[in-house]
DNA sequence: CCACCTGTATTAGTTGTTCTAATAGTATAA
DNA sequence: TTATACTATTAGAACAACTAATACAGGTGG
């Protein structure tokens, strides 16, 4: 039997999916399929029920799920602790990441990464998402960070985060002063200033306005998050944006923050952040260990992501499959 | 990663040798020394150090050893607990035994098995060892119970367990009062009544005699283990025998039973019996649960076969690759 | 000190497993 | 019903693991 396969069965399971519990470990949805199938045929007893959608876990699945993600943690922390009294392997990982992930999102990762694998450094680099693709392509970075991602024909994405997108006005806004959160449908008539019409970001944000019901009016586009956060500042409208990217201006009291949600348990409006690199059989340990360790912390600390609750969080998919950009 | 490579890597060290570590698992011995290299490499990390012989541990390789064995354990039993809830499997494993395997020394492996997987049974049958080879050759047996086991071209044998040698005599006879064990070079002189010279056991003793200098007088020759024991009860000689194959007599005081021990350290005299079966890709789940369980409770109950003592327990090996017989 | 003995490493070739890509299938929602 | 969003299945290609044969090395007895 083949750790892998475990580790793929655990976030199948953890992710509610086989398509993203797949990703999550740099292979095929259909080989995640196959690897499920084979453990079920070697345990002969069935750990997904299919019959439904989404599907459920049987009660072995479950008694096998909770013994696995142990089993499976346990060895990699052996591994680890084997591997710890040994010298560097030495090797740079070249990480290119889009401009509106911050480096004190990303600071905590590397240092830990440099401290748990002595030796080996991260080389951050911020660019275009365009610039991201060509040079994951061409080899010249080994992962990149993005939202949206597209992965291609030989390219990988892992997912990573999910921000959550709010509204952005000035503190004068009618907005900034709601104690709860604003529901898609107010935005109704609203001055909004947005992404370019090419990027999968204003994409989604158009299906979600749609979805909503909400007919606002686009009074400004541009292909970048600090243009738009100008325009606001400004006073050319409201926009709706990743959380994480409206921080500062939030603290420095330039903008205001306000939380867009249904609140009746429908998805929210999520932008996905993912790790992309080119498909490989073997990638680079030093950079498998990269990986492996952003989407540990990740799972660790936030809001692990449930059983249950996981389904909700989650509304584009095909998107993912579209086109590049942040 | 697989777990066989990690089982391989506990069993070789266990048995303080890849051979037998390999044959634990049924693989070749090229197989375990290739798993355990992998492994290695994998971990960038050396586990064993071959420099010496014996070889021996690194301090990497008894912390990733420890940490194995648990590792390895709970999967299987995490496996046998999501198995459990379960309709059997119904296959009925034929397992062929030398005589002098008794029942009782039996019983308790296969009641174990019938309990822990439902639906399997055992059917056990008693024959001359060489016969045990043909059934085993022609797929009429499943799993074979032989003495210095011969594994041929499309054979293996995986070790289990080790008997230790005894002197057989009357009680009357000046050894049947010792406090102490028997020393072989007090042998000299005394008359013997022992097995047949085709027989590998007859082989190992001879070797044992002469490495301990004991010039004894053999005074008959048998092909089993019944008749030997019938011209010692007539007072022809003493016999050298498994402790075990006496024992009933013992208990009825027709025999006595004598320890037979240099007591310096030196390797005891060892009537080593393993399972034998086909060389299959994939054995039979159900036969494979039960080798499993053959060496897992020999394993837990009796002294395990610890780190140190296990280079000692063992001198026959060339004996192993020659030819049939109990 | 040398040859042998015993156990381990290496190698080549074969077999078997596990991927990906493409595509068919299925439960749910509109 | 059709559209949607996944998941299953398949064939073929890439890869990994095994065996058999054989080379190699530490230890040992003559």
């Amino acid at each position: 039997m083949n750790f892998e396969a475990l580790r793929i069965f655990c976030d199948v399971v953890r992710f509610q999916s086989f398509s993203r519990g797949a990703a999550a470990n740099s292979v095929s949805q259909s080989a995640a399929s196959q690897a499920v199938r084979q453990l079920e045929k070697r345990l002969q007893v069935q750990l997904i029920d299919r019959s439904k959608r989404p599907w459920l876990l049987t009660l072995e699945g479950k008694t096998f799920f909770k013994g696995c993600q142990e089993i499976v943690e346990r060895y990699y922390e052996l591994e680890e602790s084997v591997q710890r009294h040994q010298e560097p392997s030495g090797y740079t990982i070249k990480l290119a990441s889009i401009y509106s992930i911050r480096l004190p999102d990303l600071s905590r990762y590397v240092e830990e990464f440099q401290t748990t694998v002595p030796g080996a450094t991260v080389q951050l680099e911020y660019m275009h998402p365009d610039e991201i693709y060509t040079r994951i392509q061409n080899d010249q970075s080994d992962l990149g960070l993005i939202a949206f991602a597209a992965p291609g024909r030989d390219l990988t994405a892992v997912p990573w985060q999910q921000q959550t997108m709010v509204v952005a006005c000035l503190p004068s806004h009618k907005f900034s002063h709601r104690a709860t959160a604003v529901g898609p449908w107010e935005l109704s008539g609203e001055s909004i200033v947005t992404f370019d019409r090419q990027l999968p970001v204003r994409r989604e944000l158009d299906r979600y306005l749609r979805r909503h019901r909400a007919s606002v009016n686009i009074v400004a586009e541009f292909d970048n998050i600090e243009n738009i956060k100008e325009a606001v500042e400004d006073g050319a409208g409201i926009a709706i944006v990743p959380e994480q990217t409206v921080r500062r201006e939030v603290k420095r009291r330039s903008l205001v923050s306000v939380a867009l949600d249904t609140l009746d348990g429908e998805a929210p409006f999520i932008r996905p952040l993912s790790i992309i690199h080119r498909r490989k059989r073997r990638l680079n340990p030093a950079v498998s260990a990269f990986i492996n360790l952003l989407n540990r912390l990740d799972t660790e600390t936030p809001a692990p992501i449930a059983e249950k609750s996981a389904p909700e969080n989650r509304s584009p998919t095909k998107e993912e499959s579209s086109q590049p950009q942040a």
